[in-house]
RNA sequence: GGGCGCGUAGCUCAGCGGGAGAGCACUCGCUUCACACGCGAGGGGUCGCUGGUUCGAUCCCAGCCGCGCCCA
């Protein structure tokens, strides 16, 4: 065994051999409690990044924690199709080669993606195997399976049978350079420089006008009203009055609404309900037309003067201002800073557009997800993540479900000749309502995130009943970032319940943000990213599924390497550790502790069992790791190792030495699975992996003696701080020369150093009781506390001489 | 605009009502027969600011100043 402990080759064998053993996989005939992780299907374009990393660490050791408990634990893998993402990749690969989508057409198109998916998707799978995740690879699933895609059309079918699922004229993001639409939650708001136009309205009747403001000139031309709030004194009288909108000329009414903003601009809304949230939903209450004059392509089209149709919005906007210039009806610009909606994908700038579209109801699901959570059936972790769930819930609108996609699930939807809808499963011979054969399919897909709400029960077979959907639904833990929640597990939770009467899972992890080491967002556009597979290749695996998991405390943190080299250290620590025990030899591991060091261990072993149990349970890894550091360090190597050194030749001494290190193994297992096997591997008699070894049963037999140590401990610190002696005698003076070995050790420090210090604490103590009103209304236990405290540092003082 | 969170040692972060902690970095001492990715010791903090509650506040409350995230 070399004195360095190098994880590089060791790792990669382990992790080939624990798949090869087939100690991953999960079977439903097994016996036991179940526990059941459905990994957050990663983009089957991805690869692997930092949050992946962290997911994977942090749901790897709650994996390994249950398979050693014994549970039937299944942690199931898999990707979704990612139909932006992965059409756009495929497709900008086809414009390298100066072909496009269109001429290729719809069919080759996908046969294509299917192409690009096995030369070059789900590598991620591949690094996830690097990182040592003991996912059940051999039940890899994918959204776009011929079984996932039956559990897809099946639940459209079923909301559709259920009416939540209708087409719909409605206002929608439109990604222009996607050329799909998009779900509310995959815009992203930034803030934009834009001016601000005010432009008066001549009113018909010749009495005036009214000044409006927009940041969006062109869709002047879509105008069907101008609004103003019904309290605003300044407009009582225009309402019910006609005015003239600009460049078109078309006449349009005053109307009033309470969602008018009157301190914004000049008080008066125009209304655009083709191209503006707000004003579709005032629209539609008003009963207004809904005139579009910007396409699908981002270029004006529509009912307008003909010099301006095939412009961009720009040129249009530049147009219009120009005229009203001209007209004298532009009273002025002003710089303008906004929020603005942007496509999370392509970063252009959202187009909101009413178009033709197939919505989900969402009402009735969400009531059903939001019972769970207020029951307390699924808890957010931290819990002021439950309150965000629910308030999403609790405003939630329907959802368009259609992508103008080719790479995805195409809708279930067929139209005859006279335009009648038919929902099915597979493809009808006849309309349902006329019976006509001649009927084409909708060509729009789903939402990628349609599908991935099934993933906790289409991925074990659903619909179908299969021993697996019996056995592990529902699962048990759901990890995840923050910004997920709405599109997965929310979505996964209606499903869910809707579909299979049970929540898919009873907690929510939502783990730690990991910043750049600046504190900006770790992206790939950004170059802000750091890639986790260069920190396992540095520090190893193990090394960094620790540091991810101690900078995993809830709170968002900036990376430092700091974090993976304390992990690194403690492999290397635990490496040499054992090295010791096994060059001392043995053949025997049985705890038959005969000293006091021997039962102190066993009981500070068995407490950390206890903690680590705990703070696993509360999702507290950062607590986790931290103790299993310190107990590694401090109490395992320093103290005990340091203090059964002279017996080492004894058999008994190295039997229990072994039984020490295996338990420690075993609660390390879950942070540092390679190391630990390893080591395992090499202590006497192994048959067995540790990956699949018992947890550590709870262990009272020692318990009494987890404070043993602390008067040693206590004269060892006095001692290297200021070389004085404190008197002790049998175990604990045997204890303090091996450990401490006074003999050798040159003074630090002094006994009036030593002095100054009692003097200074015996000081505070005093000061503390003299205080009256202290000793009166503090709890009588923190008074006595006091006393006791400064009745021992007087003792200690008096020691000294 | 609505909501949430954070400002603690040079750095990254714990702690969250009774003596300020960890890891790294820094200084000093150790070629101690497992480990220098080690062992031991040490320096370093008006716990963002201002008020309030309390016998006692880094911790609770209010305001302010910075920073960030989510949602619209």
């Amino acid at each position: 065994m070399d004195s360095l402990y190098r994880p590089q080759g060791v790792e990669e064998r382990w992790q080939r051999t624990w798949e090869e053993e087939r100690l991953y996989h999960a079977d439903p005939e097994a016996p036991g409690e179940t526990f059941v992780i459905a990994v957050p299907p990663p983009n089957v374009t991805g690869a692997l990044h930092m949050g992946h990393a962290l997911n994977g660490s942090i749901q790897d050791a709650l994996v390994r924690w249950h398979r050693m408990r014994g549970f039937n634990t299944l942690w199931q893998p898999g990707f979704d199709h990612a139909g932006i993402a992965t059409q756009a990749v495929v497709e900008k690969e086809l414009r390298r080669n100066g072909i496009s989508r269109l001429e290729l057409g719809r069919e080759k198109f996908v046969e294509r993606v299917w192409e690009w998916l096995h030369e070059y998707g789900g590598v991620i799978m591949r690094q996830f195997r690097r990182l040592g995740c003991s996912l059940d690879y051999e039940r890899e699933r994918f959204t776009m399976d011929d079984g996932y895609v039956r559990a897809v059309m099946r639940f459209f079918v079923h909301l559709y049978e259920r009416g939540w699922m209708y087409r719909d004229n409605r206002i929608i993001n439109w990604c222009s350079d996607c050329r799909t639409s998009i779900s509310d939650l995959e815009v992203e708001y930034l803030d934009v420089d834009d001016a601000l136009t005010y432009a008066r309205y001549p009113l018909v009747d010749g009495s005036g006008s009214i000044t409006i403001a927009t940041v969006r000139p062109a869709t002047i031309l879509a105008d069907v009203a101008v609004a103003v709030h019904p309290d605003d004194e300044r407009y009582r009288d225009f309402v019910g009055k006609q005015v003239v909108v600009p460049v078109v000329g078309r006449h349009v009414p005053v109307i009033a609404d309470e969602r008018v903003e009157m301190e914004f601009g000049t008080g008066a809304l125009k209304i655009t309900p083709g191209h503006d949230p707000t004003d579709f939903e005032i629209g539609r209450d008003h009963g207004l037309a809904e005139l579009t004059v910007i396409g699908f392509d981002g270029r004006m089209t529509g009912d307008i003067p003909e010099l301006l149709l095939g412009l961009t919005e720009e040129e249009a906007s530049d147009y219009v201002v120009e005229w009203l210039k001209k007209e004298g009806l532009l009273e002025k610009r002003e710089s303008y800073r906004h929020s603005v909606g942007h496509c999370e994908r392509s970063g252009t700038r959202i187009q909101p557009l009413v178009s033709l579209q197939w919505w989900c109801e969402m009402g009735p699901m969400a009531a059903a997800a939001i019972e769970a959570i207020e029951s307390g059936r699924t808890t957010f972790h931290p819990p002021v993540q439950n309150k965000v769930a629910l308030e999403w819930l609790r405003s939630i609108r329907p959802w368009n479900v259609s992508r103008q996609l080719w790479w995805g699930h195409q809708l279930p939807i067929w139209y005859c000749a006279d335009g009648h809808v038919t929902c099915a499963e597979d493809e009808p011979a006849a309309c349902a309502e006329c019976g006509s054969g001649e009927l084409t399919r909708d060509t729009d897909v789903l939402d990628t995130w349609f599908s991935s709400a099934l993933w906790p029960f289409a991925t074990l077979g659903w619909p179908d009943d299969t021993p697996e959907l019996r056995r592990w639904y529902p699962g048990h833990v759901n990890s995840t970032a923050r910004e997920i929640i709405f599109l997965w597990e929310a979505r996964m939770l209606m499903s869910g319940l809707e579909l299979m009467g049970d929540i898919p899972f009873e907690d929510v992890i939502i783990h730690t943000t990991i910043l750049a080491p600046d504190g900006r967002r770790m992206s790939k556009s950004l170059g802000t990213g750091i890639d986790p597979l260069e920190i396992i290749e540095q520090h190893g695996a193990d090394a960094t599924r620790y540091g991810l998991l101690k900078m995993s405390s809830g709170q968002d943190v900036r990376w430092s390497n700091g974090p993976v080299e304390e992990g690194r250290r403690l492999a290397n620590k635990l490496w040499n550790a054992s090295r010791l025990l096994l060059m001392a030899g043995g053949e025997e591991v049985e705890a038959r502790p005969r000293e006091l060091e021997e039962r102190w261990i066993l009981a500070r072993i068995d407490a950390t069992r206890a903690e680590v149990e705990a703070d696993l349970a509360a999702f507290d890894f950062s607590h986790a790791v931290d103790r299993l550091y310190h107990v590694t360090f401090d109490d395992f190597c320093d103290w005990y190792l340091e203090s059964i050194k002279p017996r080492l030749e004894d058999a008994d001494t190295r039997a229990t030495a072994f039984a020490a290190l295996e338990r420690l193994l075993k609660l390390l297992h879950p942070v540092l699975p390679h190391v630990t096997e390893e080591i395992w591997s090499n202590l006497p008699g192994r048959e067995s992996r540790l990956i699949v070894a018992p947890w550590p049963e709870p262990d009272a037999r020692f318990a009494a003696d987890a404070g043993a140590l602390a008067r040693v401990q206590e004269a060892a610190e006095r001692f290297r701080r200021s070389a004085v002696l404190t008197p002790l005698e049998g175990d604990e003076k045997r204890i303090f020369d091996a450990v401490v070995r006074p003999e050798r050790v040159k003074a630090n420090g002094n006994v009036d150093a030593e002095r100054d210090r009692l003097r200074g604490e015996i000081e505070r103590a005093e000061k503390m009781l003299a205080n009256e009103r202290f000793v009166a209304k503090a709890p009588p236990e923190v008074v006595d506390a006091e006393r006791e405290k400064l009745e021992r540092f007087r003792r200690e003082l008096d020691a000294l001489g």
